[in-house]
RNA sequence: UCCCCGAUCGUCUAAUGGCAGGACAGCGGCCUUUGGAGCCGUGAAUCGUGGUUCGAAUCCACGUCGGGGAA
């Protein structure tokens, strides 16, 4: 059985679950693993992700397969990595994506680790992604496709994933669960909200880690683009731009956060038009694909989860730092969110959002000599 | 301490004698392994007290509050 040990990531879903199953059926020698991120203590939630529940789910999964589970304990570099950087985003004025960094810093990386010293050659999750030949795909059922979280996986990771349900649909996955009598988990909910943020409050979060001083809870103005006052806000981290819920009304037409400027703690409101932008700078570049990208070349740039991806030229690179040209203009580009490229369904990578703006630089036309 | 002008959902406003309407915010749901957005649904007001009138947000008087004004 040598070279069919894996290594399978296991959160107590569904997903993960069915994959550790498939593995298992398929002959693999499977070795269940959950990763225990962060504790609480009081106000720990029961998220399906990393809650005591979820650990006890995913062990009673691996005892049905007649497999060994682990709890890897990952609390301190989760802390330091994800909990860290994302109180740091907000106090920026920025909106982190904590479960890219959690993929890209803790996850992925921390489980190639643990799967090598547990001398695995795979390792497996359940994500609606596909991993072929080293190259990254979009899962088969786009409606659930994960890779704009994944795209910071390093790619001699990717080499040795398996990702047993990126090839079918949720409903599969969910039927499958039903045939092999996984109903522990067969009709858990999804997850959603960031697993360390109690009630979906990250408030709390940042007030936990900088105390009630923190610079980003203090009240401050909203300001019209002009600089007029409309208003005052009980704190800049409570918004992200694109935002409306939150924002005062009395308008003619719905206003939206347009920017936010930590030195004088100002939310900037526009109307919806201000969102859009041509131009956009990301730093942290990392690439999933073997071929070098070069400026010149024509990507398709995903600025969201669940956004429709625009083709954009690349205009510069150095080193980490990419700048796109952009065909169509996007809404809401927003400084910490991760930007995706693609070739069609494969990843070639992505980076952080540092800047959006209006005007696309373009290349000036070669003058030949 | 005399004279003007004004006051409608949380906010901005519509209705000038005939069912107080809209927009934005709020709330609920759908969607979603970040934050948002979007879609569907929903609660919410005539500054107060009298008067005129079949009927008052609307007209009249007084009061309160806000803005403006050469004793």
């Amino acid at each position: 059985m040598a070279g069919k040990r894996v290594l399978v990531a296991m959160s107590g879903g569904v997903d993960s679950s069915v994959a550790a199953a498939l593995l298992h059926e398929q002959g693999y020698d499977v070795i269940g693993a959950t990763m225990k991120l962060f504790c609480h203590g009081e106000d720990l939630p029961d998220r399906p992700c990393c809650s005591l529940d979820s650990v006890n789910d995913a062990r009673r999964v691996c005892q049905q397969l007649g497999v060994p589970h682990y709890v890897l304990n990952l609390e301190s570099a989760f802390g330091r990595d994800v909990v860290q950087d994302f109180v740091d985003e907000y106090s920026r004025g920025r909106t982190p994506i904590p479960c890219v960094r959690c993929n890209t810093f803790t996850k992925f990386r921390d489980l190639a680790a643990k799967a090598t010293a547990l001398d695995c050659d795979w390792i497996a999750t359940g994500h609606y992604a596909r991993a072929i030949d080293g190259d990254m795909y979009r899962g088969l059922d786009h409606g659930k496709d994960q890779t704009y979280f994944l795209w910071g996986v390093a790619r001699d990771v990717v080499d040795r994933l398996l990702l047993p349900v990126g090839h079918q649909t949720k409903a599969e996955t969910r039927a499958i669960a039903h045939r092999l009598g996984l109903e522990v988990v067969a009709e858990k909910v999804e997850s959603q909200d960031i697993c360390f943020v109690p009630d979906g409050d990250h408030v709390k979060v940042i007030r936990r880690e900088l105390g009630d001083a923190a610079p980003s809870l203090q009240r401050g103005p909203f300001v019209l683009e002009d600089g007029t006052p409309v208003g005052e806000h009980e704190g800049f981290a409570r918004f992200t731009i694109g935002q409306r819920k939150g924002v005062p009304g009395g308008f003619a037409s719905p206003m939206f956060v347009v920017a936010i400027d930590p030195d004088t703690r100002a939310v900037v409101l526009g109307p919806r038009e201000a969102l859009l932008g041509r131009g956009l700078v990301a730093r942290g570049v990392r690439w999933m694909c073997a071929e070098p990208m070069r400026v010149g070349d024509t990507v398709q740039v995903q600025h969201r989860h669940r956004a429709t991806p625009v083709s954009a030229e690349i205009v510069r690179l150095d080193g980490d730092e990419i700048e796109l040209a952009l065909d169509a203009p996007l809404s809401a580009i927003t400084p910490g969110q991760s930007m995706v490229l693609y070739d069609g369904d494969r990843v070639l990578g992505g980076g952080f959002i540092e800047s959006g703006s209006r005007e696309a630089r373009r290349l000036p036309l070669p003058i030949l000599a």
